[in-house]
DNA sequence: TACCAGGAGAAAA
DNA sequence: TTTTCTCATGGT
């Protein structure tokens, strides 16, 4: 219960500070599922570029990238960086995709044995595939980043050397299974992580520090 | 110029 | 089993 009081005010906190963050930036569920394979250690500025091309190249389709070319899907994501890894991330993405028979299909499994499916999908990890459970098919699944990890270990709440799967397991039994909860909740820790929450020395007693303007 | 970004998988120890 | 390395462009 003390850890649900903690989390749920700061949350208020991250919420009053910067305000809604409107998440996940895109136009419908299959290119959210696309923007979180490309985003993989990368900014959203570069992804929306490489987003753009797939859009103007008519690939921003699962047929489509499964049959187009590695050179030319490279090419198209050339702007988010590891292009020749996620031309291959997201075919293999989209093989699966298809051959699950889309986005209703995926909408009607349950959410456990889909998120076995999807880490089962080379190049999906854990944070993308739960990126793809939140966002583009409104399941209440706490994503956890580096931010998460970093911040909430300042505070105390976690150790910050916990697996992935143990740190979601605090977040999701400490917090309601709120999908709007959690959408915003992900996209404020990312919006306060960029913030000041980068590891240099500096910035660390900066986010610690009571009564800082810019710690919570 | 150097560092970092909304990770994941392979290779090495 | 755990740690380290590799992938790569663009912004600051």
């Amino acid at each position: 219960m003390r850890a649900r009081r903690k989390l749920e005010s700061v949350f208020s906190r991250l919420l009053k500070a910067y305000g809604p963050q409107h998440w996940w930036p895109g136009d419908g569920p299959f290119e959210i599922m696309v923007g979180a394979i490309l985003t993989q250690n990368t900014a959203w500025s570069n992804v929306e570029k490489a987003i753009g091309c797939l859009k103007s190249e008519g690939l921003l389709d699962a047929g489509a990238i499964v049959a187009a070319s590695q050179e030319k899907l490279a090419a198209c994501l050339r702007s988010s960086g590891y292009f020749n890894i996620k031309a291959a991330r997201l075919v293999n993405f989209c093989q699966w995709y298809v051959s699950s028979g889309g986005m209703k299909a995926l909408q009607r499994k349950e959410t456990a044995p889909l998120r076995r499916e999807l880490l089962a999908v080379k190049g999906v990890g854990p944070e993308t595939a739960d990126d793809m459970l939140l966002y583009a098919l409104a399941r209440p699944v706490f994503v956890i980043d580096a931010y998460t990890r970093r911040i909430f270990s300042r505070y105390g709440l976690v150790a910050g050397d916990e697996g992935y799967e143990e740190l979601r397991a605090f977040f999701e039994s400490s917090l309601a299974p709120d999908v709007a909860l959690f959408n915003e909740y992900h996209a404020l820790i990312v919006r306060h992580g960029k913030d000041i929450c980068r590891p240099r020395p500096l910035c660390d007693a900066c986010c610690l520090r009571r009564g800082c303007a810019r710690s919570l």
